[in-house]
DNA sequence: TCCTTCTTTGTCCTTCCCTGACCTTTATGA
DNA sequence: TCATAAAGGTCAGGGAAGGACAAAGAAGGA
């Protein structure tokens, strides 16, 4: 007897892998009308299952006509990627980030640019912070960017 | 099922384009009996949409013979950046900080994928601050990612 | 059993949309 | 001159989304 959130999961795999582009939108309130559960069961799982560290990216809007967009994950992602979100699963300190950027430029994963842009951002994000929250922070912020980068193609 | 704020936004946003000038003369009143809804339901879209931050003018005649005068800035390259910055001087909402990526998107100044890296980078980063901090360090990022962009301008 | 982790729900909050009632400004003509 | 009509402006309020979070329930392991 498998969990709602799972199935919930399952089912929107399936529309993902159906989808014509790499995104699906849905209804927060439609889905949970759907499975017959409450709407903030919708959220968990987008919170616990469709997270950046998987390859995913969530985008919402609120308010009348809000919605949920899902953006998943092309079909076959180089396996450095894979390694790169491994590596910023929990903590990362700036020069391992800085490494790791080195890595996927080298590789030709991602451009000049594109790589100052994700140098600049994880040096400037984490600022404001406590000294012990910067390396998680990184990581956090780096596993959306990874993600980002992963799920778009080039221009 | 899009709202009508982005309905009508998006059928300014079309005339502006096919117009001649680079701005639209219109009358709330008859926009309001096109799209039968409110008249204040225009002023909204105006508001909302057609502000400076997202590069329009918006000027008004009140009375008889009264009008609304919509013109799209259309900086030069150059200015854009200058601009952009100018917008992120101080604080940014994530609305703002949206527009303002389409923007330099659409002018061909970034990449999609920038365009990406930069609207996650500057939702993720502000998500362990307090609110109160959110559009200043917002608007920070914003500011090291554009100096970032501006300098590299080759890939 | 007891503890931990994951799941599920419920409640309240924030954001965004849309309308209606009322206000201000402007042109015009008696 | 000044009353009137014809614009647009303002603002409060209700409704429609999704978000956050605490607490209760369920599952599984030590």
């Amino acid at each position: 007897m498998p969990n709602l959130a799972d199935v919930i999961e399952a089912y929107l795999v399936e529309l993902l892998q159906q989808a014509e582009q790499r995104s699906i939108v849905i209804q927060r309130s439609d889905l949970a009308a759907l499975f017959a559960c409450a709407p903030s069961q919708v959220s968990y799982v987008l919170q616990t299952r469709f997270i950046p560290q998987r390859g995913y990216l969530v985008e919402t809007r609120r308010g009348g006509g809000g919605y949920i967009r899902i953006t998943g994950l092309l079909p076959s992602v180089d396996e450095l990627w894979r390694q790169a979100l491994e590596i910023s699963s929990f903590a990362l300190t700036i020069s391992d980030a800085r490494h790791l950027i080195g890595l996927l430029y080298q590789a030709g994963l991602i451009t000049a640019r594109e790589a100052r842009l994700l140098r600049v951002a994880l040096e400037r994000a984490v600022l404001r912070l406590e000294q012990p929250w910067h390396d998680e922070v990184r990581a956090e912020l780096m596993r959306s960017m990874l993600a980002t980068l992963m799920t778009s193609r080039e221009e």
